[in-house]
DNA sequence: ACGACTAGGTCAATAGCGTTGACATAACAG
DNA sequence: CTGTTATGTCAACGCTATTGACCTAGTCGT
């Protein structure tokens, strides 16, 4: 089951040389342009190819398989997520920061968030933003331990919002899953489903929009009035449930 | 883009004839064993057809493509979620039960979870949750407009944190997160990477654990501290942050 | 009981998919 | 100049979803 991904050289030299057409870049940004275009089901190497102006096999000379440029173009979102970050030193608004600039730039490529949102790419963009996001929750006195769990609580809460966000406002199967609703749920017998013919007025507008903003500001604050230690010890499960 | 998909008659009577093999339902069944067994991307008109015996094109006598047995097989999925609710009366715990065995059953079935959660099926046992959990916000105290928001954020945040658990859990393009986090993490240089360094020991175990507990506990008691109102009227908007 | 009909299955074929290996070409290194 | 290598093309393999023709067996109206 595709199990021996080596974890040889990370990519070999590559000198550039003056007849080149094409690029890891070019091929990157171009299967963005189309995925977006005309939806992530539409990347096809044939495709991309023609898109490129080569024939759909020279992308094997800049990455080993399809997938693999797959989370090539998931880490380049990571990185437009990124490059317009401004630190403050506020940790809360740094982190509130973070969470709407990645929010937002996936929902600015909703298309390509489904397919991006929750792979781990491990290539230079997700470290850098692991690297950071873990120095933030350090810098603002947290333990190891605490530093790690709130930063995956922050990085699963961003990236699970922007995967369904981008998902509702992409497909995949239907134009929109408004669409949907308003053909299906429209024509219930009242009374049998008296609660959605109730609401159905105010569900339909309602769909085109987040709850992401409120759950991020409820966590927020969660991690605002949480207990922090420094360099002292001392721990604490404030919530008891059950794992798995 | 697959965009006129007809609203009409959703399934025409099927009187069962008594040399029948094939059902919707054992399809389904077998579907789902199949994704389970050899992951998503295994499921193909082919194979499923050999698992049930028959030809591939069979399967075409009971769904007219492929991605409406998808929507067959994510309604079937909502249906066994709730087959274990037992509603209790009280609203709060009523929500934490559906929302833990919405999640329970999408983690029990990780690699369908993944291809049904941000789907709308407008599929009965969908009709009927949806049904259901407007019912409980709006006896709850809700008005219409609130209980349809927060419905909208209540399914938003189990099935975002579902999908995502989901994904972790199973894939795709890897065996698990574990493997490209411990191969590609571990050996970062710690001077250029001091948080990573720090936090590793830490973040590796914490890999496989959610932090969905923790999001919904925070979710449950917001909505119930908000002011309900009951029949009276009065309306605020508690965040201010801009939607889309 | 018989003829018409049709639900439910097979089979063959189409167009597209990711990927591989052989081949060509052109630029570079010694 | 010669060998090597990076970069592209081309043909082919086995896979995919889906379609249409065909066949068969069971049901229904008379």
């Amino acid at each position: 089951m595709a199990s021996d991904r080596v974890p040889t050289e990370r990519r070999r030299r590559r000198p550039t040389r003056s007849g080149q057409v094409l690029s890891e870049e070019l091929i990157v940004q171009t299967s963005m342009r189309l995925i977006e275009q005309h939806g992530g089901e539409a990347l096809s190497m044939r495709r991309l190819g023609a898109a490129l102006g080569s024939d759909a096999t020279a992308i094997y000379r800049y990455f080993p398989s399809k997938d693999e440029l797959l989370l090539a173009v998931a880490d380049e979102l990571i990185g437009r997520s990124l490059e317009l970050f401004r630190p403050t030193g506020n940790w809360i608004g740094d982190l509130r920061q973070l969470a709407v600039l990645v929010y937002r730039r996936n929902l600015a490529y909703p298309r390509t968030a489904v397919l991006a949102a929750s792979r781990v790419t491990g290539r230079p963009n997700e470290i850098k933003t692991v690297e950071m996001m873990l120095g933030i929750m350090r810098g603002a006195g947290f333990d190891d331990a605490e530093a790690v769990r709130h930063y995956l609580s922050f990085i699963d809460l961003v990236l699970a919002f922007s995967a369904l966000d981008a998902a509702a406002q992409s497909g995949p199967g239907t134009d929109s899953p408004e669409r949907a609703w308003r053909s299906g749920y429209a024509s219930l017998p009242p009374e049998q489903y008296p609660n959605i013919a109730a609401t159905f007025d105010e569900l339909l507008p309602r769909l085109s929009s987040s709850s992401f903003p409120l759950a991020l500001e409820l966590f927020l604050t969660a991690l605002e009035t949480a207990p922090r230690e420094g360099r002292r010890a001392g721990r604490q499960n404030r919530h008891g449930m059950a794992h798995r």
